[in-house]
DNA sequence: GCGCTTTCTGAATGCGCTTTCACGCTAGGA
DNA sequence: TCCTAGCGTGAAAGCGCATTCAGAAAGCGC
């Protein structure tokens, strides 16, 4: 860009005849300006339609207006309600929010990362992005925590075991472990798992804490039970596929997340088995759409919009030399017509 | 932020034992630097986790190497396909990406157009920002102007009357003619509409289109037969119940988006009417949702991440001077479960 | 060995803004 | 009336970087 020159602030205090000095003060009201001179100054901003340079303004040791957000897809329903309470939490604080998808692409999310110090952000945002892999953990806190130092603020969504960052968290193990009470309280006691990879954190938590959940009923889930495919509607859809094709002989279906659980339902359709009569399914997150679904889907509800408002006023609130908070978000099991109960086999 | 100062180039030159114009040199590749010299300032930039400072790249003449995209809200699933698309286009083009929610507030729309100038973003994109409101589309023009005029590109997601943009526009009225001619063709003879806000042009098209298709067949569309609510699921909801407390004989029912559709659809069921078998049901965007949906609805295609791509490259590509280009996309009608064929009454 | 061109380097300039700093002005107290 | 505060103002410094310009070093032919 930039054919023409963009309408500076001295060309504003040209056309009002005042010093540049006079012209930023009647603008940004710092300190006093003598009416008619700020009359003046607003007049010719106004004329010439001038709009300050932010990175100017941030060079010059103006506050940095921006936080940004990484997240692994815009797309993804569970980041949409996510990003809803960020923008408005946002929006309170007078920030504009930058956000970007990784699609789980750790390069990509380290790459974000570097941008977001480059503009100097206020803050910088991590939803979900827990890997449980040791040369991710070094690369990511390469980037962090210079950035850090260098006073901006993180935040994350999840559980990060080496970042020393505030963090909100669902509760994902106590989720699923309350889930699993409630389907073995349904008589349930064969249970298939469909998971997402198992280097995510989330995936893992999940898992853990349905197998105790259900192993206070006695119950217990074999390896060989948990299926294992992409974090997507369609890795439900071929994961459930694979339980179909496989053959199996559990009463109940768990997709560690509602997504999943989506195209998990398709593929049973598609199958001809009816859900809840054939089997049971439930899955994780209550994205909205899961009440639309045919059946409606029973799962855990995370306050996603919750969520997105607490991680953003982590990062919004001064917390220098204080140490990382955490802020655990329980989820609620919510019990719809995708699973019933069943008489003990 | 800015507790302890960053690392400045400055910092590296000093380490390194260059010059400042030196490092730069070494870090950009812009010009030859003896190699042991860019070892050293490499090394030095490594060591003392130099990351350069966006703002006064930018201030200093680099590259602005980011776009802004206004939606009314990043959680939508139409935006989101959006989104990915002009994702993988940004991503291509080594953009990185603002996303902004309007929540469908003029004045929000506005404000963030106004916040990108000041980044001096180097493209904004408007998905889908279309009121037929003349005094918002002056403001509009108040800002986006300029912009341009500083070189900035600009580029929208539909139809524009008075901007001067490049634009990629889904054929929403010939979309909308040709599923009212694919429901004409199963018989159907009584509609109803259930639309969102008249004052977005999108609904006007779609409903214009609807009524054309409708008219080919002989078929008429009263006024009364067209519900307005909000542009959500909650909206199509509502519109729907009212739908139904009103009483109404239509065979079929359009929703002007698959989001509205939704909505409609939970109303129906809670009312106990079965889609198709009672009534037909529309909709209008195939978010990849509705195949899921219990019946799958039947819609009208928009290639949603290709509508992202396109306004991308629109934004991309150089074309100063020359006159704003238009894009049209098509849109396929889908015809899945929610719609049966009926016999003429 | 001399003068020339070719490379590369460092000092200095400026991007647009905020913010000190110092000065001129008016108002108030002596 | 004179002096001191106090308020407003303009000049200027500097934020961190890219880049121009001039000069130093190195390479070449004679």
């Amino acid at each position: 860009m930039d054919d023409r020159p963009h309408v500076t602030l001295e060309d504003v205090a040209r056309e009002a005849q005042v010093s540049l000095a006079t012209a930023s003060r009647a603008l940004n009201g710092t300190t006093k300006v003598r009416s008619d001179l700020r009359e003046r100054v607003l007049a010719a901003a106004e004329q010439l339609a001038y709009t300050p340079n932010a990175h100017a303004q941030a060079l010059a040791g103006g506050a940095h207006r921006t936080v940004g957000v990484i997240c692994h897809d815009v797309s993804d329903p569970y980041f949409a309600g996510i990003s809803r309470g960020v923008m408005r939490a946002a929006d309170e604080a007078g920030l504009l929010v930058m956000l970007a998808s990784t699609f789980r692409d750790p390069q990509r999310e380290i790459a974000y990362i570097s941008m977001l110090r480059a503009q100097r952000a206020s803050a910088i945002l991590l939803v979900g992005s827990g890997f449980e892999d040791r040369e991710w953990e070094r690369a990511l806190a390469a980037e962090i925590e210079p950035y850090q130092r260098g006073g901006g603020q993180v935040a994350v969504v999840s559980r990060h075991r080496t970042l020393r960052v505030d963090s909100v968290q669902p509760e994902n193990r106590e989720g699923a472990a309350q889930l699993a009470r409630t389907l073995t309280a349904q008589g349930h006691r064969r249970f298939a798992v469909l998971a997402g990879p198992r280097a995510l954190t989330t995936v893992v938590d999940r898992i853990r804490g349905f197998r105790e959940g259900l192993a206070e009923a006695g119950v217990e889930l074999a390896e060989h039970d948990i299926v294992e495919a992409a974090f997507t509607r369609d890795g439900g859809h071929a994961a459930m596929s694979e339980l179909l094709a496989r053959g199996f002989d559990a009463t109940c279906v768990f997709a560690v997340t509602d997504v999943m659980a989506m195209g998990a339902l398709a593929a049973l359709r598609e199958a001809g088995r009816s859900v809840p009569e054939d089997i049971s399914l439930a899955g994780f997150d209550d994205i909205p759409v899961v009440r639309d679904l045919a059946p409606p889907l029973t799962t855990v509800a995370l306050p996603l919009e919750e969520l997105g408002e607490k991680v953003m006023e982590l990062a919004v609130r001064d917390n220098r030399g204080k140490r990382s908070r955490i802020l655990r978000m329980p989820g609620t099991v919510v019990v719809r017509e995708s699973t019933r109960p069943i008489d003990c086999a």
